[in-house]
DNA sequence: ACCTTATAGTTTGACATCGTACTATAGTCA
DNA sequence: TGACTATAGTACGATGTCAAACTATAAGGT
């Protein structure tokens, strides 16, 4: 009936946890931001703007760890809002090169700024230790998951 | 420019992997699951198995923590394919009683066959020690999370 | 040069999800 | 009994996501 060892039944428990996690902090995140921007776009934004320089959607979507599909239609669409720029790559017939607004960045400000208290808030679930016992696994978690997919 | 502090960037780095570790689970779980069954329609699956009784539907988005339109499509699709079956509550004229049937109940013990493999490689990825440290604190987010929402 | 393979990006169809708006039934209370 | 409020379920539009199929360009090998 149950063909799950202990410890799969605990692995499972715990993705089980991390999904629920994932879905009720997007939700509560994108609440907060402005522009109608959503965890995706803002994800981008702030990618953008700490690792400055050319980025092609296709090294994005490796970034973001998601297909190239999607990040066209998320690109799409923060280029609809006037947010990224977009143009043919001069050295590669095939690549695009992404570039952020003036625009964009100042969303990303703005949205930054909305975003903090719901951070703050979230200080009151877990203590600075709690995190920094976190964070380790989940990295090992997901690193082994991007090598083996 | 940057707003957040050093515990609100750990915080922020924190829901990124499980974002992350989210997305690459459910899409690997995905893969494995037959009669194209969805992770939301195996959790759905699972969830009758094992606590038997009569679950509305709103009983059932309350405790996987998805709205109601959400969980009447996820049930829209598992009843097309015969794997649970909606009938109207007696007691309450505007509740529906959802009960597995038959077919639900082997198509779930198929899918935890399937499964199961994909699970089992995950041990190479966290020790049983990991799993025992990450799962606590991850219950506490998640409850708090709920809790404000 | 040509053929094959790899890579970049888009498109499409299916699904989960949210928020909002809506209908119908229950329950409360004056 | 009648009015207000709460709850159950559905419908709709938008978004993110995947997988698969497709076009176009690049790179390698013979």
């Amino acid at each position: 009936m149950n063909a799950l060892s202990q410890r799969e039944q605990a692995l499972f428990l715990l993705l089980n946890e991390i999904g629920i996690i994932s879905q009720l902090s997007s939700a509560r995140l994108e609440r907060l931001l402005p522009h109608g921007l959503t965890v995706a776009q803002f994800g981008l934004l702030n990618h953008l703007v700490r690792l400055d320089g050319d980025w092609s959607p296709a090294r994005l979507a490796a970034a973001f760890q998601v297909t190239k599909g999607t990040m066209t239609s998320t690109l799409q669409r923060l280029e609809a809002k006037g947010f990224i720029s977009m143009r043919a790559n001069p050295a590669d017939g095939r690549a695009k090169i992404v570039t952020l607004t003036d625009a964009g960045r100042r969303a990303r400000e703005a949205a930054l700024a909305a975003a903090g208290p719901g951070l703050a808030d979230l200080k009151a679930a877990l203590s600075p230790a709690d995190v920094d016992t976190l964070i380790p696994g989940l990295q090992k978690l997901r690193i082994w998951l991007d090598m083996h997919r």
